[in-house]
DNA sequence: CATATATATGCTCAATTTGAGCATATATAG
DNA sequence: CTATATATGCTCAAATTGAGCATATATATG
């Protein structure tokens, strides 16, 4: 098991410097459940939650960004990365740990990785857990989640209406829209893209843990609250939630939902695979025409049989759809507006 | 005019550490020209060509990075930006200036600005200038630009056939399929959205002024090859480009087009923004009907007369879009695929 | 004033895409 | 054999998109 030399040395330096932390989210689909990669709190250790892999950029022995957060990923977890993507950079004071005042200040550089790595195979130093554990209210396959109607909603429509105590008096109107576009309330309909916004709104109502940490908590002190997902440390559950948006997003332009395929796979597991990144139903047939005309996969020959029903045809994904396409992707729609 | 006691200090900072650098492509659309603010080079200095506003993030003075850049940019241009936007965040080491060895590594956050304000207000410390001068294989509204045919193909053809010396072997058809994708070459179809690629493409050939300051030059000793597009000081380039492709998405699918256009305008004034970002041309009807039906506009009751023709209802943007529709925007589509 | 020439705006029509669902095929389980 | 599950083909209406015709209303000019 490797070492993290840096990591002490920089997290416990006493001079207040700029550092830049390499985060990254990867993911991985299982059984239909996306699966990230955590670091566990050590046992004795004063943080408690759960971070994403992470590590400082050293510019001295990384050419580039992107292979800083290899190199680390691969030290820490032992994973060789395939597809990775930029996210967004985050440099909010206060937004990172608990003492932003210690310590050197740290910018967030997030990354979002996609692999077809099964979470059988353990991680050295990580461990895969469920992506939805974090954002239970994202995942409307089985409909609409009831921590929304019961807990989240009449939470979000009470800070709507109230001033924050001791702050600038708001406007309920401004919030009240927010409501809407974000959370789709009073019928205005369900964007999956917009899973940051939703998390800075849930962060800013003080109805997630880190926002106590970070000093949001005390503008209505909710009570019987139960916990809104898991909380990690840092700004590690905002990373997480511009991975998964963009994620949302970027499969219907672009193919890269393969990335988290095996080589060859049936129509269903795939549509089973999107339904769990975007969190909702699809139309099955409708699926089917969509990525069999893309021309984004081709058919093996082969058949899966074990499917608990007529076997299915196998695919794979079919490259030269880069080269026939600006926009090759699975446009998956939720129900017409 | 307000000094900047950060710069000098950091900028002469003699130890070799990490600064994070703000830069802003703050852009204006003016007589159907995309204009950016750049700073020019002073006189006597050893620098020579234009950069984007910039400075470095100080994490004491400033609660986020945006509000770094906008206390930076109104330093040193005077400007208040409104609507901003955080684009991609570089780190390469010899990408970012010409002595890469000396002085702190430099990581660069680019973000784009949308501003109405128009070209004839002086901006303080810079100036405005036309963005498809340093971009002009990217202008495709008078047709494709001679400019790709004469000069940019032929010599990418050259490029995609050739080893680099002394490097790897190559696979021409690998680049070969790049060219497809990137440059629309071989029929392939031109994606106004590349931006980025495609720069970085002209980059990797050698074909651009800041390949050669970074030593990538001399890969295929270019002769006769004029100078494609003006090129700017550190990556600022890149990050022009990043912006300028970002934003040829975004407006298919978010009302910021209107953050460029003024309080009310024709919807002809409106179609000839869209096209001055997009660098393509549209069909009239089409987008009038495409604006209108989705609701982003109304008329405001006023005609604007001197368009040289019949007088045009006067338009404004409908905000309440925002929360009608999930993701309303100008779904601009250069013919059909 | 008549006419040419812009631009503005309304409308049509066919091709394509999308949403929804019916119908049939072929496995496994009991 | 029958129930049941999944796979796959197909239809049909609604909506969207691409392209262009036609008309309206201004300014410029002989």
């Amino acid at each position: 098991m490797t070492r993290i030399p840096q990591t002490d040395r920089i997290l416990n330096s006493p001079k207040s410097g700029l550092e830049i932390g390499l985060n990254a989210a990867i993911l991985s689909v299982h059984e239909n459940r996306p699966q990230i990669v955590v670091v566990r709190p050590k046992e004795n250790a004063g943080q408690a939650w759960d971070s994403l892999p992470f590590g400082p950029f050293a510019p001295l022995a990384h050419q580039t960004l992107e292979i800083g957060l290899r190199s680390w990923v691969k030290e820490q977890t032992g994973l060789e990365l395939g597809y990775v993507e930029q996210l967004y950079t985050f440099g909010d004071r206060g937004r990172h740990a608990q003492q932003s005042d210690t310590g050197p200040h740290i910018v967030s550089v997030g990354y979002l990785a996609l692999t077809r790595i099964q979470p059988e195979q353990s991680v050295s130093g990580g461990v895969w857990h469920g992506w939805y554990s974090y954002f239970p209210w994202e995942d409307r396959r089985e409909g609409k989640p009831e921590i929304l109607s019961n807990i989240i909603e009449p939470r979000l429509r009470e800070w709507a209406k109230r001033d924050d105590p001791g702050g600038v008096p708001i406007r309920p109107f401004e919030r009240q829209a927010r409501l809407r576009i974000c959370f789709g309330m009073d019928d205005a309909g369900w964007d999956e893209e917009k899973v940051l916004e939703r998390y800075e709104l849930l962060h800013e109502a003080g109805l997630v843990a880190e926002a106590i940490r970070d000093g949001r908590g005390s503008a209505i002190p909710w009570t019987g609250l139960p916990q809104l997902g898991t909380p990690m440390q840092f700004d590690h559950r905002r990373i997480l939630a511009t991975a998964m948006g963009r994620l949302r997003g970027k499969i219907k332009y672009r193919p890269v939902i393969f990335e988290l395929m095996p080589e060859s796979f049936t129509l269903f597991e795939l549509q089973k695979t999107v339904e769990a990144i975007s969190g909702s139903h699809l139309h099955k047939q409708n699926f089917r025409r969509l990525v069999e005309h893309a021309g984004l996969v081709e058919e093996t020959g082969h058949m899966r049989t074990m499917t608990g029903g007529r076997p299915a045809k196998l695919f794979h994904f079919r490259p030269e759809v880069l080269q026939e396409r600006p926009a090759p992707g699975v446009r998956v729609t939720v129900g017409r507006a």
